[in-house]
DNA sequence: AAAATAAGTGCAAACGTTTGCACAACTTAT
DNA sequence: ATAAGTTGTGCAAACGTTTGCACTTATTTT
């Protein structure tokens, strides 16, 4: 019936002062033996919880990370998420977790929000708000690490897959089976990763001789209904100009690449081979089992609070990127010679 | 350089009291024009951003709903999730996430955390700590909403999607269609809705004058994995007894027993009908597409806010029961006469 | 012109913690 | 036997808000 029991109520209770009981509970030197077991018997007993309200306003933060993520939908995300579930659980942190949507400007809110709720730092992932933090990140006292969006700034880390390296390491996999006219599928315009992978895609096609053409970019924005356009965007080609392989920008964008070809008659990899990115799930079982770039997001998680950890521990934080691997699957094939 | 303004470097700089600047920024009437306008003017430069512990903690409350899920990388739970978000946000709530990997311990220790931080309200996803709630529920004063699972108490409110429905829904369809050997494929064995599309299944065949056969419940747990397995059951039963449908627990499961039939050249739905359930964004481009029926996800979500807002002014909140469509594709043939 | 009402502001308590400092009661070393 | 240390406990301030109450001044009403 009544409140939630407070530190007070255990003090009365015990016949002692409030700050013992704070002592007793935190297992300080500084309460006898006895004292401490009777006060946690009571508090037990009582079903007492700390009020973090409370002791997030005397201590000025609390063990709470907020997380900003632009979706909560996204596998790729989910699988980031779950890295750092993983992670703070097991440093005994909380997540405050918040999406945008997308939305620039909702970003910046929740970021001057979750700072109102004394979080002890932030990890944001895939930022849409690259100008808008100018002003913003060098007030902030607390630590951010971004993750797969770069910043720099006095408190500021990066997690990130190196992107560059993985449209690579795709590109010159297709070119090494023999393909050599690869498109490839854009992801969001703007976006960094977008930027990164299709430099990679660029560089494998120099490094093995070929000249990178500008009407083999394929535009996109990593969406199911992007890999589906794309297929129509191939099937509208002359056919003596027809890419034989299209690297995607994402593995959705490759799924939905896949369902529109089987549904157009166009078989993969027979007719056309198909690489993705990011090592999503579904990708082991479409049809055919998708070759792609792995994505370490789970460890891009985990490291993310790793970094952000350290940093409020005022010990040296430096940025991570991280390569994925190369996961062959079904949907490449070696062109005949 | 400083830390965080508050508002007493606004009172201070307005030559006001604290509390003038309080009632000032809550647009108070009992402030006059004048001076709240100057407050303002002043929070606005300072870059104010009120304390949200403090907050919390004289107020009680704060504008945050606590969330507690199994998993994030599920995609059923990704688009509860997303209606949460929508909702929440434009009622001004923030979320506290929290996930527990299916460990009914962490679930009730969530519970508690959340609560010490003084969140308006709980919101839990597909509970697995069943019995564990029993106490507890009795003992707490906020409002809490599950999301399918069945709780009774206090204020306690129910969302849930009409299971025994739906799979009454998916099964009648296949039998419609000519079937008469269905089998089931299990979800996990304790989860209720797992017992309820399982209930809703029996109906439809007792219904059309078939009896329930034991055997034709394939066991599962709704994981990609358990559809691989499912379609091995399926070769390994004698031909004469095999069923002609399956209808699957989830989405999930359906999907992995797709591609392992491909993998095996068993043809969907040629040599066998498979039905899923959820509608996932992935059922749509699976191949063949997967005839499924709809779970309202969003809307699980969006009215899992409504009720808990509604139960937070002290309103009536009836328990909610959501049916969702049946949505015909290509994973299920009729039987030829 | 006095009395009642309204409008604007400030004081101080409260929310539930943590923690520096002071104090008392014992120990131990001189 | 005194000084010095140790051990356990309590007091009170602080964190940043909100809000009931009291107070002043200006505006009405009689």
């Amino acid at each position: 019936m009544s409140q939630r029991p407070s530190i007070k109520d255990i003090a009365r209770i015990a016949g002692v002062a409030p700050s013992t009981v704070s002592r007793a509970l935190a297992d300080s030197p500084r309460v006898s033996q006895a004292t401490r077991q009777r006060i946690q018997a009571i508090a037990r007993e009582l079903d007492y919880t700390p009020s973090l309200a409370a002791r997030s306003l005397v201590m000025g933060s609390s063990p709470v990370i907020g997380v900003i993520s632009p979706t909560l939908s996204d596998p790729y995300i989910a699988s980031v998420m779950k890295g750092l579930e993983e992670a703070s659980h097991r440093a005994g942190y909380q997540r405050l977790v918040a999406s945008t949507q997308g939305d620039a400007e909702r970003e910046i809110e929740m970021v001057r929000m979750l700072l109102g709720h004394n979080v002890g730092g932030l990890i944001i992932l895939s930022s849409r708000a690259q100008g808008a933090y100018q002003e913003l990140l060098t007030q902030i006292r607390e630590p951010i690490v971004f993750v797969n969006s770069l910043h720099t700034g006095e408190h500021v880390y990066n997690v990130a897959t190196d992107n560059e390296h993985g449209g690579w390491l795709a590109t010159r996999y297709l070119l090494t089976q023999g393909h050599r006219r690869v498109a490839y599928l854009a992801g969001p315009t703007r976006g960094r990763s977008h930027v990164a992978r299709a430099a990679g895609y660029r560089r494998a096609l120099e490094e093995a001789g070929l000249t990178f053409e500008r009407q083999l970019i394929i535009p996109g924005d990593g969406s199911i209904r992007a890999g589906r356009e794309a297929l129509h965007w191939w099937l509208n080609q002359p056919h003596a100009q027809r890419p034989t392989a299209i690297f995607c920008y994402n593995d959705l964008a490759a799924l939905g690449l896949l369902s529109e070809a089987h549904q157009q008659g166009v078989s993969i990899p027979d007719e056309l081979s198909v690489m993705g990115f990011d090592n999503v799930p579904m990708a082991e079982i479409s049809i055919p089992p998708l070759t792609t770039v792995e994505q370490r997001t789970r460890e891009l998680g985990r490291l993310a609070v790793v970094s952000l950890l350290t940093a409020l521990e005022n010990k040296p934080v430096t940025d991570i990127f991280l390569r994925g691997e190369l996961i062959v699957r079904a949907s490449v094939k070696p062109m005949e010679a």
